[in-house]
DNA sequence: TTTATTTGCGAAACCGTTTTCGCAAATAAA
DNA sequence: TTTATTTGCGAAAACGGTTTCGCAAATAAA
């Protein structure tokens, strides 16, 4: 019933408590005899060691956090699983934290990190976030950390991204190429690196091509799903509407496919899409989908070994070792 | 730079820390004056507590443990999403557990958990999980456990689950009215309550209806993706294969279209396909996907209800709380 | 006025580890 | 044999909070 702890187990073994600790971290002080009997005595008794305890000793706490803005997302899930599988080797765990898009539980969760509950942070910022002093204090107090797909470019630190302007310019070509001279852009927030880094790719490539599109056509969408659908059928119904899209974040998926079901329009035929997404279904849909696929885990795991190493070598700065990891396009069905 | 403690607080209002600390928690001794002074200076020197120092005085961490096979996936991120809303309202926070399907990984997280990290836990089993003394170890060192959706029937504790063998039986039912006669089910582990509850569906609604099955429409996927591919390729090329599917879980949705494209099979004509699943794009797939679809919120949300009812009221079982929370068929393309 | 109670705060123990330092006994070197 | 050195361990001080208890001063009751 009640946990163990290491004065029971020396009580248990005579032994005293700085032994039993030695013994587990098989400090060369302690005889192999005397560890054997305690590790055999621990594993007898189902001694398992309060982290907390050592972390408050030990003045680090073996956590790192993740602040994404979900969880339910093919890009952010994929993340995880890339930082929690370096994470694991080195033996930390990782605590993930949400935001759901809002700058307030931004702010709230990376003040609360100041407190000692992480050792490093790992982030990917919300749509709301269009300022950075929460950021700065986090760092202020020592507290490294690394960006990955959205940074805040401002900030001085790693920042783990992919070829956000290249990959607007390809998926705005791709379309031009295909026959598209009137190319919409699907935005999600106008203060976020990827979805501008990509506009502004998809710019580009329209000048390159010498077409010269309607503002009209740049729509940023926002976190409420109704709102989408609204701005979406403004877009798709509106005289001359556009023949092309491009949607910087895979959650405008759905919406674009069943605006256009309800609208009676035919993907490819009417208009054509291309969308920055993970999504593993993108193969089977109606039509399949071309897109953008990001290098999510590897992303996650190039942040976590960045953060790793500054943890583990004192000295060593994050502030040169941003690295870019290119996304690859897959065309498929809807931009025949 | 460095972080800033009770005691530098102390030492900046000429208080005690054992002032600071009741001034923190509003503590009836002292003066309301005090208290802003404490709050305020607090504010300006940035203060945040060591939450492990409070774990450990406390002997409670303040944390709840989420133990499931993997985040990539729709029902569970959803049911994150659940269980964090509940979490945050009661000033929790959660640790997220991958167990990636292996029995081993789940065994040393509940392991670790024993140490005091966590103060209950929410799970969800792995595949390989047909073991359940890791579990009952870490329930006898006092720790609360609620199961959500993949359950250890034989342990005493709250489960919440959905209406598998309804469901299944549904599914099965529906592939029936829709004119199949040989019906194959993909389960995903011989030992996983959800996939027995929904085969037992499955095999009650054929009986019902007096279907005699092959018992090689009756297919065990693995977690090996290839492995899988493998035997959807043989059941589905097989003479007299089946001309409707029962899929159990969301990750067969991609292999099976799949296979079936590349076999030049037609959904629904060649084969109707029904599957568990809480995709969103389920309605916008080639044909559209028919669905059992899980109320992985609510479930996630009930699950953390329940725990926090058990640490916070002393003496209350968790043992009569099960709940069932029905999922919902709906009829798409698939099975047209 | 004397006694009881309340108010506001501080000292110190405690939570479960880790780590420094000291110290015998055993062994090696002189 | 005497003197270094090594080996194996224990006492106690941290880590940063919370909580119990005690104690003056202020206020209320007698």
């Amino acid at each position: 019933m009640k946990n163990i702890n290491i004065k029971d187990l020396a009580r248990e073994l005579n032994l005293s408590v700085s032994t039993i600790s030695k013994a587990f971290h098989d400090s060369y002080e302690i005889s192999e005899d005397t560890k054997n009997r305690v590790l055999e005595t621990a594993r007898r008794l189902n001694y398992v060691p309060n982290p907390y305890a050592s972390s408050l000793r030990g003045r680090r706490s073996k956590n790192i956090g993740i602040v994404i803005p979900e969880v339910a997302d093919s890009f952010f899930s994929l993340a995880i699983n890339g930082i929690e599988s370096v994470a694991k080797e080195k033996g930390y765990h990782v605590l993930i934290c949400l935001t759901h898009e809002s700058f307030e539980n931004e702010r709230n969760i990376l003040k609360e990190f100041q407190g000692g509950r992480v050792d490093g942070v790992i982030m990917s910022v919300s749509t709301e976030t269009s300022e950075s002093s929460h950021i700065l204090d986090l760092m202020a107090n020592g507290l490294p950390l690394v960006f990955f797909d959205r940074v805040c470019e401002e900030i001085e630190t790693a920042k783990i991204t992919t070829d956000d302007f290249e990959s607007g310019y390809k998926a705005t070509e791709h379309l031009i190429q295909q026959g598209c001279d009137k190319i919409g852009f699907l935005g999600i927030s106008k203060c976020l690196s990827i979805s501008n880094r990509r506009f502004e790719g998809y710019q580009k490539a329209l000048d390159d091509h010498g077409i010269l599109n309607d503002t009209k056509y740049i729509v940023h969408c926002t976190n409420e799903t109704e709102q989408n659908d609204i701005l979406l059928r403004e877009l798709l119904q509106s005289s001359n509407r556009p023949n092309g899209i491009v949607a910087a974040v895979e959650k405008l998926t759905t919406p674009v496919y069943r605006t256009c079901a309800e609208l009676g329009l035919n993907i490819p035929g009417d208009l054509k899409f291309v969308c920055f997404s993970n999504l593993e279904t993108a193969s089977i849909l109606n039509p399949s989908l071309s897109t953008i696929t990001q290098p999510a885990f590897e992303m996650g795991k190039m942040a976590a070994a960045l953060l790793f190493k500054s943890l583990e070598k004192t000295g060593f700065s994050l502030t040169k070792e941003s690295q870019v990891i290119p996304s690859s396009f897959i065309k498929r069905g809807s931009t025949e």
